[in-house]
DNA sequence: ATATTGTGAGCGAACATTCACACACGAAGG
DNA sequence: CCTTCGTGTGTGAATGTTCGCTCACAATAT
């Protein structure tokens, strides 16, 4: 098995991830839940044993993907700056194919409860900064981004925008096109950032 | 009256704003709010008639004291960056002064539910990068801030950075100081906009 | 035959809200 | 000066709903 969940589990974390898109964390109920897939209620306990469970599966798959892209981005053997314009490219390619994914994923307020499910949070976020730093400094080095400026500072400045685009677009009901809007903001910043 | 709010209704809006930020938008229910104040559940209704113009009541709070702040700086007749520093700084104190404000006006999903919350929280944003979107424009014909970048895309950028730098001081339950890290990023910033 | 998955009824808790009732207090009227 | 009355506020009990979750049982699949 590829991964770590079932099949069945997969297609409920799936559907709970589309529940949370269309209408807020509030939607994602054991009831619209186990309606959504076909089945009673109670069966959806046969794949998970709590509701905070399949959180943190939404959690997990998410983490899975962003670390694909990042060690995909790793091996195109671009420059960090071209690096940095892929990565910022395919996230804003991912959450437009995956709006729903876009929805939870910046909810952290609902995982707040939860001492696994807010350090999971932590954790992506943590991944994401730290990858991004890496390529700015290699960035620095060779001369191509601006090294007056702290590499902690500037991924922080292209994390919080590619973050406000996303929550926009979100709070927008996807009305925009996000590859589109993305792109500008993203050349924005790298005139911003270039050497 | 100053406000459009009753001393009762403004200290229910206090406290439930406090609730919230504690524990995060669970934690606020009429049955805590009610406790907290020392009156019984039903003597809510007395104030508000519902628990969705409580949360109008929060935003409301919020819009205003906004809105003071931006009147205030444009008075400030300083330079243009000079008032987006300045604007920083009031930002990053009022947040630090006001802890449980922050943790309310960024959890947007929360008020999805409701037409008039969404719309709220909509306005209070289009207010705060307009604002923001005209200082930029300002410094750009006085030449103080760079004019190959768009003013939308650069008040945008300011706006992500903010945004992130609270959330995660939130998510880390208020544990580094805000205003001392608020002001390295506006350093930053202003390095990279400064013509 | 055994393990996996689904069913249906139901449980206890939490939730927002309603309602009949009680109390306090200032204004109005005799 | 006392009574009366309305208004604003608080009380305690109750309602209906939704929630996550459990359990005895049945069907299905290997």
């Amino acid at each position: 098995m590829l991964s770590q969940y079932t099949k069945r589990q997969q297609e409920i974390i799936n559907i709970a991830i589309e529940l949370m898109a269309r209408k807020g964390v509030q939607e994602l109920t054991i009831k619209n839940l186990s309606q959504k897939i076909g089945i009673v209620e109670s069966a959806i306990y046969r794949h998970f044993k709590s509701k905070q469970d399949i959180l943190l599966g939404i959690l997990n798959i998410f983490k899975e993907n962003k670390e694909d892209i990042f060690s995909a981005i790793e091996k195109a053997a671009d420059s960090p700056l071209s690096q940095l314009r892929i990565l910022f490219t395919k996230r804003f390619e991912y959450f437009s194919n995956n709006p729903a994914v876009a929805s939870v994923i910046f909810s952290e307020d609902f995982f707040r409860n939860d001492k696994r499910l807010s350090q999971m949070v932590y954790d992506i976020m943590q991944i994401n900064q730290s990858i991004i730093i890496d390529i700015v400094k290699k960035g620095q080095l060779a001369g191509e981004i601006r090294n007056d400026l702290q590499a902690k500072q500037l991924s922080f400045i292209l994390s919080g925008a590619l973050r406000l685009i996303v929550t926009q677009w979100r709070l927008s009901e996807f009305d925009f096109d996000l590859v589109a809007e993305g792109r500008n903001v993203w050349q924005t910043l790298e005139k911003m950032i270039k050497k």
